[in-house]
DNA sequence: ATCCTTTAAGTTGTGCACAATGTAACACCC
DNA sequence: GGGTGTTACATTGTGCACAACTTAAAGGAT
């Protein structure tokens, strides 16, 4: 008889619960900026595009496919985002659909205070280089295992 | 110049995303006993500590501590499964301020139809099992080290 | 051109997470 | 034993996540 596994070694509960003290301990740093943390994953990947080939904008759908959102979660923090005149968003003249979001002077300024937080978190992570590292590509083994598996069940 | 890490790189995004992935994954298998992720964690612990040393009911403190959530996560999502007729609340006489969570006939009954969840999830991991405790411990390292922080924090 | 399908974004409703605050019971200390 | 601080839980408000649905535009295919 196979001994049951106890909740605090299964891989699951221990992505849980790492990924949300990871976000409590980014929390003070992205508060002095004024961000939560999916609205600064948002703003990392504005930062990103802004300066790419001929930005005209991101499209929603371009932010869910990195982020792996929807719009039902998308649309709301954008409008947020919006009202804090850190990005505009609007409609496309090409394809009427889409939903152009680009960054404003302000938006474009903020990238300036973030650039230490990378840095710090790291050093409340009390990992070598090596382990990090390590560590990170086994986590994302696992993300593109599940992404598989949930576009396998759409079909 | 350091190069700037690209958001895909980050642990603080793979353990996200990979969290949330995870719990996609389990839905279907959750919806099947009627349970949400969170509420089967909680489930789980109280299985657990049913048939353990006199046991009086599980304190609403002790689920937090042990899933590192507080009692404006727990009420609610309790009052949810009480709802459901899966456990009752009730104050302990010994201390008032405790709430004793004790599992219902209903409550105990569905153990049996969630046994073969952690098996099946495993396997929708496609990994193998020393990968899978590899990248496991690794993610433990991590919540452990990020733990330290926010209690030293604290302080 | 007309129908049919697909796609992008928005809307609604539910359930977490968590900060901040409130309330009552317990613990301690002099 | 009365004041003081601490603890356990509840409440309120905000912001995700995500399922399910709606709306409107674009892409075919005939």
């Amino acid at each position: 008889m196979s001994k049951k596994v106890s909740i605090e070694d299964a891989l699951c509960f221990n992505l849980y619960t790492a990924s949300r003290l990871m976000t409590q301990v980014y929390r003070p740093y992205l508060k002095k900026i004024g961000l939560t943390y999916p609205q600064f994953l948002v703003m990392t990947l504005l930062w990103k595009a802004k300066g790419k080939d001929s930005d005209k904008g991101t499209t929603v759908k371009e932010l869910g496919t990195r982020l792996y959102l929807d719009s039902g979660t998308l649309t709301p923090l954008l409008k947020r985002l919006e009202a804090m005149e850190l990005l505009t968003r609007k409609r496309s003249t090409h394809d009427e659909r889409e939903v152009l979001i680009t960054l404003s002077r302000k938006g474009i300024n903020l990238e300036k205070k973030s650039e230490s937080i990378p840095m710090e978190m790291f050093c409340n992570l009390n990992l070598t280089m090596d382990s990090f590292i390590e560590i990170r590509d086994g986590v994302k083994e696992v993300l593109a295992n599940l992404h598989d598996k949930v576009n396998e069940d759409k079909n």
